[in-house]
DNA sequence: AATTCACCCAACCGCCCGAAC
DNA sequence: GGTTCGGGCGGTTGGGTGAAT
């Protein structure tokens, strides 16, 4: 049996937002907080469903929301993160301050998935490759397929405009050992922060890393899944980086996935396990 | 100038989960 | 234990818009 929809249909206006009705919503959400949805619109005169309305501020309203301009630093690390988690998009976009997952999934459908199927026909036998065939076999039967081009011109940023990072936006992850992979990674039952943590050389090189839960308030390390456990005791967290900083990370894990296949593979496995 | 085409992205939809009762 | 509610997720749709003809 399932749910009941979350608002009767009727009467309920639909489509595009409309000025009044934003500042109606944000006016609303400044004065009371997020949450009680459902019966949010009423309360803020609104003829909207309480879903809709949740969407609205999630994705376009919130004052952090940083919109356009893809950077080359946040493409590059959009992919990477999907080379490792799929489409988990809340879980990419909690790595990427002021993006909101539909934002991502959306730049992923229409740029990087084109970009990457190119990038697959001229250097066959990749990560990046195998993804894809995996992908487009999965999309057989999709809507139409998306051109690159237009909005390419978007992502060229200069230097000085790169961005500074995190801590990311907390985000739920759950214990997926009671649910396939195929379920999201970002509902938790602990509803603790995740952070990315790695283990530090002496030399300053990043030599692995994973994703640790903080608590809220002094975030500190509550408990890691990372690639090798018993490093777990030199794990050092490192927030406050740079979206560069973070990319050097994945170079690290990239090298290691070069000596050791494996190693990659098991360490998303360890993200969602 | 008018029409067609291709693409982007905001919004919707269906489903799932945990909490509360 | 079953049901409902509130919230969240990923997949999909279709209106708007700019480019091409």
């Amino acid at each position: 049996m399932g749910r009941a929809p979350c608002c009767s249909k009727v009467g309920l206006h639909r489509g595009p937002w409309t000025p009044r009705e934003d500042a109606l919503l944000t006016n609303y959400l400044h004065a009371h907080g997020e949450g009680q949805w459902r019966s949010l619109p009423k309360k803020a005169g609104l003829l909207r469903c309480g879903k809709s309305c949740r969407l609205r501020w999630m994705n376009y309203l919130r004052p952090d929301i940083k919109r356009g301009n893809i950077t080359p630093e946040e493409d590059d690390l959009i992919i990477r993160m999907h080379s490792l988690l799929g489409n988990r998009w809340s879980l990419i976009a909690g790595r990427l301050p002021g993006r909101t997952d539909n934002e991502i999934k959306n730049y992923w459908n229409t740029h990087l998935s084109k970009k990457l199927k190119n990038q697959a026909s001229s250097e066959p036998d990749t990560h990046k490759n195998k993804l894809l065939c995996a992908e487009t076999q999965k999309k057989k039967g999709k809507k139409k397929s998306h051109h690159n081009s237009k909005k390419q011109k978007d992502n060229t940023k200069t230097e000085s405009e790169k961005t500074l990072v995190y801590l990311p936006k907390p985000i739920r992850v759950k214990d997926l050992s009671r649910r396939d992979l195929d379920s999201s990674a970002t509902r938790s039952q602990e509803n603790k922060d995740v952070n990315m943590v790695c283990r530090v050389g002496d030399d300053g090189d990043i030599m692995d890393a994973g994703f640790g839960f903080f608590d809220g308030d002094d975030h500190d390390l509550v408990n890691t899944c990372d690639v090798e456990s018993e490093y777990c005791d030199s794990i050092v967290p490192t927030y406050h980086t740079t979206l560069e900083e973070l990319y050097e990370e994945y170079l690290q894990l990239l090298k290691v996935q070069e000596d050791n296949p494996h190693e990659l593979d098991s360490f998303a496995q360890s993200l969602l396990a």
